[in-house]
DNA sequence: TTCGTTTTTTGACAGATGTCAAAAACTTCT
DNA sequence: AGAAGTTTTTGACATCTGTCAAAAAACGAA
């Protein structure tokens, strides 16, 4: 099974800030990124907002143009060098399709990065800014040392001044 | 397989405002509400806040904890009298285990549930009170109905007082 | 290094939202 | 219907946060 695996892997090499995925397109593969690190980001109201990092080793992808093969609302570009491996939908749905097991490990993931969402969601909720970016600083740290204040505040979704101002009282 | 399954769910009926699983405690079933309406909720700062409902029919449970196995968070309470059919984690592995078929269901709806809260965590990020409300109304119309004006500025991330003057301007 | 660009910080101000408190409206039960 | 409890509305006020604009700092390329 795992030279099966293997075959359907094709490497991607990105330099820094550039896209994996753009907006308006249909994301049709998974990726696993093996070095590096990301962002996903969409437009609102001209401003760009970056709603969520990926650092290796993990799956990513837009999951939901790639669960729905809808066009994608949101872009995902590197932060730095990095190198991905990526499988397509259709080759991962035969996978899923022969083995039981990476049904499962599919199963897993997913249920793991809906909890992760899930306690992000309930840490936003009612925090203030400060809260949210305390938070941030214990529980996702690494976050700090490749994001740019801009993306950093949208992602604990305030303004680029309010995080600025936060940084600065401390 | 249909029998199989059918012997491993059992029937729970509760009346309004009873809990369906209480904070603290590890959530060790998956339930299926085949009627009535349910809210998730908890405590923050001496407040109650219900960030999800859940209506018939469609699986809910505690997700973090029943996947975890750690002890809830949130607690469940209905929001009417309400039937389910609830599996035990153990059994549900079983069946997993034991059929292929059943671990893709899983994994289907796992993927709607992220792709779910991923457009509500989107959604509340950068809009306005009144934006999320209005958004509420257009797209879960069905929680107006049930849900009292408490539990729904919480699942909206606002104050009762806010949510009730978005209400009198219009 | 030096110039030009991008990122971060600072200031002034307006507006949205939370908090506390009380009144009003609505429910439920007897 | 009436009493007691709950939910919703309203008012006054403080504060957090966003916006716009400009200055300062950091970064990159030549």
């Amino acid at each position: 099974m795992a030279d099966e695996l293997h075959q359907y892997f094709e490497q991607v090499v990105l330099p820094k800030n550039s896209s994996l995925v753009s907006e308006g397109q249909i994301c049709r593969h998974l990726y696993f990124l093996e070095s590096g690190a990301i962002r996903g980001s969409y437009m609102l109201d001209g401003k760009e907002i970056t709603h969520w990092f990926g650092f290796a080793p993990e799956f990513v992808t837009s999951f939901h143009s790639f669960s729905t093969q809808q066009p994608s609302v949101e872009s995902i570009y590197t932060l730095e060098g990095s190198v991905f491996w990526r499988i397509s939908k259709v080759q991962l749905s035969q996978l899923m399709d022969n083995y039981h097991e990476i049904e499962r490990l599919v199963r897993i993931a997913y249920e793991g990065y809906y909890i992760r969402l899930e306690e992000r969601f309930v840490n936003a909720h009612f925090k203030t800014a400060a809260e949210r970016y305390r938070q941030l600083i214990e529980q996702e740290p690494h976050i700090l040392e490749k994001a740019s204040l801009g993306h950093l505040a949208s992602y604990l979704g305030i303004s680029q001044e309010t995080l600025s101002r936060i940084r600065s009282k401390r």
